[in-house]
RNA sequence: CAGGCCGUGGCUCAGCCUGGCAGAGCGCCUGGCUUGGGACCAGGAGGUCGCAGGUUCGAAUCCUGCCGGCCUGACCA
């Protein structure tokens, strides 16, 4: 392709809404424009690379044995209610009303849709299992879209759906789909773990994220650095180092004592205050569980996880007491909340079994107790992990130790069990003549962010490094003065036996500056530069660049095309997990 | 949704505080000269200063409202 046969509108600097790498990148390589909060275009070049994307997808997914189909974006609201997820899914949803009356949504994915057909053709155990999905545009009315095209209001989705006769069945469906996305990413050639998700209070046991490795990714998750373990930080568990205690603790009791501490209400100001480290102090959180107020203790410098706590109190009727209750509770103000003397039930997290000598409130405006012990001071109904795990804590699998990422969440899947199937009436009759509902998985895959995570996974100052999958082009042709006669033609025969090889080349055939030309190869990130120009000709050699590497290389113009696939290979070994 | 910031040519931004002919760099067009890492010379096109109202002799600039965008937060103790 001819540069100046296509639109590949680059720009010199940075725009100036976008704040992270694969946005700012992607809008200065010429691959999308965006047309509103969270709306994007793609344009020519990054149409190439979201489309690579989607054929890796199809390719996977084909070959796992899913059946690909296309179901409406524009979908009846009356399916929904009937989920009971109109409500759920709330403003996040697109709607509008027709000319009917009637509501309409948008699809944010397609649970329903699909449940609905499934019920009305799929009658009989002999037409399962099967696994069906679609690759389309999808539409959530997101609070807040941002990081281009990683959040945004429209983007393409890969969701999938098995419905399997048993869960045996579910199991053999879900590790078809949980293979295929690792096989996915591999070739996409990003840098992804694959951590358990929390599957909440409803539906099935099994959920897990599929993360590409990224700094600027919204979600969080905990990885151990020796066997593996990896789950999202609503999930993760962990065990709290014993020997942090035995350093800060003094090694025996020391007698209950009050303290003033006006207005100091907060951890770290306490601890500022007192002039001790954050773990010496027991937070008291007052929540509200079914309407109950219950104490939930946790090490100073850990954090409650409302996850935890709803598994635990087995509802997710859980939230923070407002300041009335928390006064009327503890007889204290807000802020100096602590477990002595305290009346109502009282849960602590697991780091707390062996604290000694610690820090609470006292139930007392402006007051703080010091040396507070467990047992002799105040009592628990019970221990359990309620908290975030951190970095330094303990693998709950072995003795190696945790530590927290960031990630782009690419990809999800969920073992549903009859939730949909159940309650939409998606059942099928047996051998035996009776009535079950499907057991149903389902798979998602945001193509875009596909895109986005291999940019933020790799690139440097000068511009994109594609994983050779994605890249748009695999070569990059630079013909240094295009209106030289003779370096028109030596790039032209040199195209013709790339093409012959199967390898499209996006020939620069501007009449521009060399520099302006070598500035938007490296932005655009193509696998291998070829330059050209009249003293190659002269000499019958051409330069060549590999994207990865720092400098070129002369390959003799005959030599070119084996060159050119032996620094493809090279390259793509680099992105080779 | 709450809080903060920002809307000036295709892009990045100055001008606004202290009202008085709408600017710069890049990009674009024409010609020249150049062509191996964002050259240079000459000429040129392009803007209802987000929208509406108000104050004023006069508003990009001050005031009010609206729209759009960005950032932060949304059980973080």
């Amino acid at each position: 392709m001819r540069w100046s046969h296509t639109w590949i509108p680059t720009l010199r600097e940075d725009p100036q809404d976008a704040d992270v790498p694969s946005q700012k990148l992607m809008i200065r390589a010429g691959l999308i424009r965006k047309l509103a909060a969270g709306t994007f275009t793609y344009l020519p070049l990054g149409l190439r690379a979201l489309r690579n994307a989607e054929r890796i997808v199809r390719e996977e997914m084909d070959r796992a044995g899913a059946l690909e189909m296309l179901m409406p974006v524009l979908q009846p609201a009356d399916l929904w209610k009937e989920s009971g997820r109109f409500d759920g899914f709330g403003d996040l949803m697109c709607k509008f009303t027709d000319r009917n009356g009637h509501v309409n949504v948008l699809g944010p994915t397609h649970e329903e849709v699909v449940t609905h057909h499934v019920r009305s053709e799929i009658t009989s155990y002999r037409q399962l299992p099967v696994t069906l999905y679609q690759i389309q545009t999808k539409f959530r009315d997101e609070i807040r879209p941002r990081f281009g095209v990683i959040r945004s209001r429209e983007f393409l989705m890969k969701d999938g759906y098995s419905f399997d006769v048993s869960w045996e069945g579910l199991n053999k469906s879900y590790q078809a789909m949980y293979d295929a996305y690792q096989r996915i990413f591999s070739r996409a050639g990003l840098k992804f773990c694959i951590v358990e998700a929390d599957s909440g209070l409803m539906g099935g046991d099994v959920s897990h994220e599929f993360m590409a490795l990224a700094e600027i990714g919204e979600d969080v998750l905990v990885r151990c650095d020796k066997c593996g373990y990896g789950a999202n930080r609503e999930k993760a568990e962990s065990r709290t180092p014993e020997k942090r205690w035995d350093i800060v603790h003094a090694p025996t009791f020391v007698p209950l004592q009050e303290v003033e501490t006006p207005n100091v209400t907060t951890v770290d100001a306490v601890a500022k205050f007192l002039g001790i480290p954050p773990l010496r102090l027991v937070k008291t959180l007052i929540y509200k569980v079914k309407g109950e107020p219950v104490a939930v203790l946790v090490r100073g410098d850990h954090e409650a996880n409302p996850t935890k706590l709803a598994h635990h109190f087995g509802t997710t009727e859980i939230a923070l007491a407002d300041a009335a209750t928390i006064e009327k509770v503890t007889g204290g103000a807000m802020g100096f909340s602590g477990p002595v003397g305290l009346k109502i039930k009282k849960i602590a997290d697991h780091a707390l079994t062996s604290a000694t000598n610690c820090v609470t409130g006292a139930n007392k405006k402006d007051t703080h107790l010091i040396n507070v012990n467990l047992d002799r001071d105040f009592t628990v109904d019970g221990f359990a992990d309620l908290r975030f795990a951190m970095t330094g804590d303990s693998c709950p699998k072995c003795e190696g130790t945790l530590s927290l990422s960031h990630g782009i969440e690419v990809g999800h899947t969920f073992k549903l069990g009859t939730k949909y199937s159940e309650g939409m009436g998606a059942k099928f009759l047996n051998e035996k003549g009776e009535l079950h509902p499907s057991i149903m998985g389902c798979y998602g895959i945001g193509v875009n962010r596909i895109v986005a995570a291999a940019i933020e996974n790799s690139h440097d100052k000068d511009g994109i490094l594609w994983p050779p999958a994605l890249a748009p082009y695999p070569v990059h042709l630079v013909s240094v003065n295009p209106k030289d006669a003779k370096v028109a033609e030596a790039s032209q025969r040199l195209l013709d036996q790339l093409a012959a090889a199967g390898l499209e080349a996006l020939w620069d055939d501007r009449d521009a500056q060399a520099g302006v030309k070598f500035k938007d190869a490296d932005l655009l990130g193509l696998p291998v530069r070829l330059t050209l120009g009249g003293r190659g000709v002269e000499a019958g050699t051409v330069d060549l660049k590999p994207r990865n590497q720092p400098a070129q290389r002369a390959v003799r113009m005959d030599d070119a095309v084996g060159e050119v696939k032996k620094a493809l290979a090279e390259y793509a070994a680099a992105f080779a997990r």
